[in-house]
Parts: structure tokens; C-alpha cells; sequence
DNA sequence: TGACACCTGGGT
DNA sequence: ACCCAGGTGTCA
């Protein structure tokens, strides 16, 4: 895990290779200023804890700062034990050297984003963190509780799908994850979240927690185009059973799979296991 | 609530 | 050479 392996490492000689990664806090225009750059990205500091809330990470300093990581659809945060010898690799923002409480270094911490709809936001606290750029979050789509889940989703008026991806009702599920969860469940993705039976949302809850688990074990991968660093392709879009296969036949029950937009997202079923 | 912008690589 | 997908911020 990033925060084990992280924990206590002081993060030196930060190399910043595309200023426009750095982000405001939420609500403001105006990132930090170029003289409190390297400070803001945690330079000297020693990280004290690792966090994640859904799509978003972050790394917080002993001494209280913190920065936090939104990925968008490409961002990668790594852990290497390579050193500074390591050829840069494309798309490649950001840069830390590791260090132990001797001084020796001991790895680097890289942010590659090569779409770079993600983006890094420096914050004075954890605080901050939580009342200024997390405020507006749903809970933690792999913590949040049953009844929880249920009791969010129904609000409103909107359709299933479109409840599932607002991440201020829940972080974490983005869209090739929304449709797979729906299949599993058997939910159309058009349905009104408010008239389905609190037992399918419960369904749909548990398949939620499947698909992420089973997405992150295969080694996060859903991007058609994914290759680990040996070149091999990444596993989960192998069990994709709707997502980008609109006209194929559905493994189950053989019915065709449609596709439409639903909340301006493409999207997929099959009408067969879906209602 | 929705449309558009951002960005890039892969598919056509 | 063009179109599209992804997540999210911003604007109408």
C-alpha cells in the first residue's frame, strides 16, 4: 500500500515539470504564488499519512501541509525505488526524491498524467482539506453504509446512473464502473433512482463494492489502451460484460447490448438482465 | 439540468 | 485528418 511504504519519508528536491498541474482550492482562481511553489508541494516535509476519498489522494506533512492529488482519468501517482537515474517517462508533472530519516534517498514519488484532467491542489491543512476541497463529496463509495448508499441515491429525480456518477452523492464510481455495477445488479441505467426497492439499491451497493475491488486488483486498469510496464495488457477490461460493447451480444442471455447517453455519459446494457 | 471546455492517443 | 472517450469545473 502507498501509505505504508510512504509513511515518514521526507520528500526532497522537487522537480516540477508542468507548472499547470498545480490547482486552486476549490472556489478560489489563483494558484499559489511561484515563490511558495516548492513549499506548497511538500518539499522538506516528512509525510505523515496518506489519504483517499474517492477519486481524490492525499499526502499530509508532519508539519501540517498537505496536497492533495485529483486524478482525473490518467493521473497516476508511483512509488518507485528507482533514484533520480531513472529515465523520465512521458507525460511526467511532477517529481520527488525520497528520502529516510538518515538522508539517504530511497526512491521518488512521480505524478503522470498524461490526459492532465487531473491535477494537484496544495492546502495549509488537513482541515482545509476536508472543509474546503472535500466538503462537497458523498461518502466513500467502497465505505459508505448500506443504508446510507440507499438513502442517497434515492434523492431527487434523476436517473440511476446519473445518481451513481454525481460524486457529491457518492465519490468514487466513475463510468465504465457505473455500467458494470448496473449490470450486476440488474438495474437499467435509466431507471429513476427513487422508485427503485431499497433491496435492488442494496443489490446495487454490493455490486458497487465488486466491480472496485475486483477493478483494483486487476490492477486499476479500464483505459482500452492500459499496459503495465512489462507492455502487458491490464486486466479488468477483459470482464467488461456491457461497457463498449454496445451491439455485441450479452454473455448472459445473448440480447443485444444497447448504447445511448445517459447524463452525458456514453452508456451501456443489455435489456435483456437490465430493468 | 445541461452543454461545453479541457487534453491526448487510438481508432476510423 | 478527424472523432471520440474519460472526469470535473464553469457557464448558460
Amino acid at each position: 500500500m502507498l501509505g505504508e511504504r510512504m509513511t515518514s519519508m521526507r520528500l526532497t528536491r522537487v522537480q516540477v515539470r508542468r507548472v499547470d498541474v498545480i490547482k486552486p482550492i476549490k472556489g478560489r482562481r489563483t494558484a499559489v504564488r511561484a515563490s511558495q511553489r516548492k513549499r506548497s508541494l511538500l518539499e522538506g516535509g516528512r509525510v505523515a499519512s496518506v489519504l483517499r476519498h474517492g477519486k481524490r489522494l492525499a499526502l499530509a506533512a508532519e508539519d501540517g501541509r498537505v496536497l492533495e492529488f485529483g486524478l482525473g482519468m490518467s493521473g497516476h501517482l508511483e512509488y518507485t525505488e528507482e533514484i533520480e537515474s531513472r529515465p523520465e517517462q512521458p507525460h511526467e508533472h511532477l517529481r520527488w526524491r525520497l528520502e529516510d530519516s538518515e538522508g539517504r534517498a530511497r526512491g521518488m514519488l512521480i505524478w503522470r498524467d498524461p490526459r492532465r484532467f487531473g491535477g494537484v491542489t496544495p492546502l495549509p491543512s488537513l482541515d482545509a482539506l476536508r472543509k474546503r476541497q472535500w466538503s462537497h463529496l458523498g461518502p466513500d463509495a467502497l465505505s459508505v453504509e448500506e443504508l446510507g448508499f440507499i438513502a442517497r441515491l434515492k434523492e431527487g429525480s434523476a436517473a440511476i446512473k446519473t445518481r451513481l456518477l454525481d460524486q457529491t452523492v457518492l465519490a468514487g464510481v466513475g463510468n465504465i464502473y457505473a455500467d458494470e455495477a448496473l449490470f450486476r445488479a440488474g438495474i437499467n441505467p435509466v431507471r429513476k433512482a427513487s422508485r427503485i426497492s431499497a433491496s435492488r439499491l442494496g443489490c446495487l451497493h454490493r455490486a458497487v463494492e465488486a466491480v472496485l475491488s475486483e477493478a483494483i486488483c486487476a490492477g486499476g486498469s479500464s483505459i482500452r489502451t492500459f499496459r503495465d510496464p512489462e507492455g502487458k495488457m491490464g486486466g479488468f477490461q477483459e470482464s467488461h460484460a456491457v461497457y463498449g460493447r454496445q451491439g455485441q451480444r450479452c454473455e448472459q442471455c445473448r440480447t443485444l447490448i444497447r448504447g445511448r447517453t445517459v447524463g452525458g455519459r456514453t452508456t451501456a446494457w443489455c435489456p435483456g438482465c437490465q430493468r
